[in-house]
DNA sequence: GTCTATAGGGGGATAGAC
DNA sequence: GTCTATCCCCCTATAGAC
């Protein structure tokens, strides 16, 4: 936020501007099949400039890898441990993050699939996410919920498998979706926002179910 | 099955021999980042040889990519077209399908997501999942359903994705799904065999919401 | 059909001027 | 910090002997 420079995009130093033009070939299209020239011609800028950076293509693809994990699970972690909140409430706000974020970015998911799968020790390392998941307020809220016997689908791990999949999965197979249900980009785009309704209903009776 | 050769590993032709191991390698690492090396090593041949059966590594790709495909949906062609099961026998059917299919080749449905996303016109003209899909007995009997109002959610599109995701979401998860469960291999293969039994439970409820 | 050897090009990275 | 020019390795594909 200094000298206010981060709000103007024509201002953007030439780190960011490298780091923009990653992203997007790097979501587009993995890091095998990316060539640094493209990353370079995307950015406006020299390919010398890049190595001048971030040193190799390695190094800056892992920086883009860890913001982009980053961002897709903070749309999950600012719920999860919001006390407040409670458990229903919960799976609408992550359902409506998801598919707010993915519908401006949709190219994070299989990006983010194929990341892990090169690079599951790098990943899990940084970001403890089984230790955060396993003790946020959610899971405490999804525990009482089948003590109580409000719920009888007892196994969270199978429970946010679910959730994610009726989420996260049309992004992943939009490709497929588009064709088999034949729609435009804006079509694709409202079936994803009626999903917002929808899933948080289909949620709830998974949930009652053994 | 000329000269019953086909049914000893050790006697396979070098063309079957490539293929196997270009199966491998791609369904792995997706297209750019097999090197064309890596599957003679595994085919135990020469590197010309490659060049020789197949003219080049795109053509070789394309058709391990068609031959999967056609696998992938032959799990669900099989069934949809069925006279005589009822539909709820078909979820079932297609569940079971998908998950043993799965279990002995996870990679495959990362492996047709990127390569659909890659080369989504080659694709779509060969195999005309489209029109299959939306003729089929099993949309037939969907909206034979829908009228006689036994179920409520009546897009079938939302429908296919919902039951797809539930199926094959956790696959293509897999390195998170392990992770955050703790999983090993053995365990993941008990959790998905588990969902042959769930989805089409979860199924039946989905299909009442509207 | 199968091999060895090599051509040919592409792509990541760097040297060095400005 | 930014550019031009270039190095050099690696990878696909082919030529040609057997």
């Amino acid at each position: 936020m200094s000298r206010d420079k981060v709000s103007l995009k024509m201002d953007v130093d030439t780190q960011t501007k490298i780091k923009n033009a990653a992203r997007l070939m790097f979501h587009r299209k993995g890091f095998a099949a990316t060539r640094t020239r493209d990353i370079a011609e995307e950015a406006g800028i020299n390919l010398a400039l890049l190595n001048y950076y971030f040193r190799s293509k390695q190094k800056l693809f892992d920086i883009i890898m860890m913001e982009t994990m980053q961002s897709f699970f903070q749309a999950m972690a600012v719920v999860l441990n919001d006390e407040q909140s409670t458990f229903k409430e919960k799976i609408t706000a992550i359902a409506n993050n998801y598919i707010d974020l993915l519908s401006v970015e949709p190219e994070i998911p299989l990006f983010l699939m194929n990341a892990v799968r090169s690079n599951p020790n790098v990943i899990f390392e940084k970001l403890p996410i089984k230790q955060f998941f396993l003790n946020s307020v959610f899971i405490k809220q999804f525990d009482e919920m089948v003590s109580k016997g409000k719920i009888v689908h007892n196994d969270p791990l199978q429970f946010v498998v679910n959730m994610l999949g009726l989420i996260v999965f049309p992004f992943i197979a939009r490709p497929m979706v588009k064709e088999v249900g034949g729609l435009s980009d804006i079509q694709f785009d409202k079936m994803m926002y009626e999903r917002r309704r929808l899933i948080p209903l289909w949620i709830k009776f998974i949930l009652k179910t053994k």
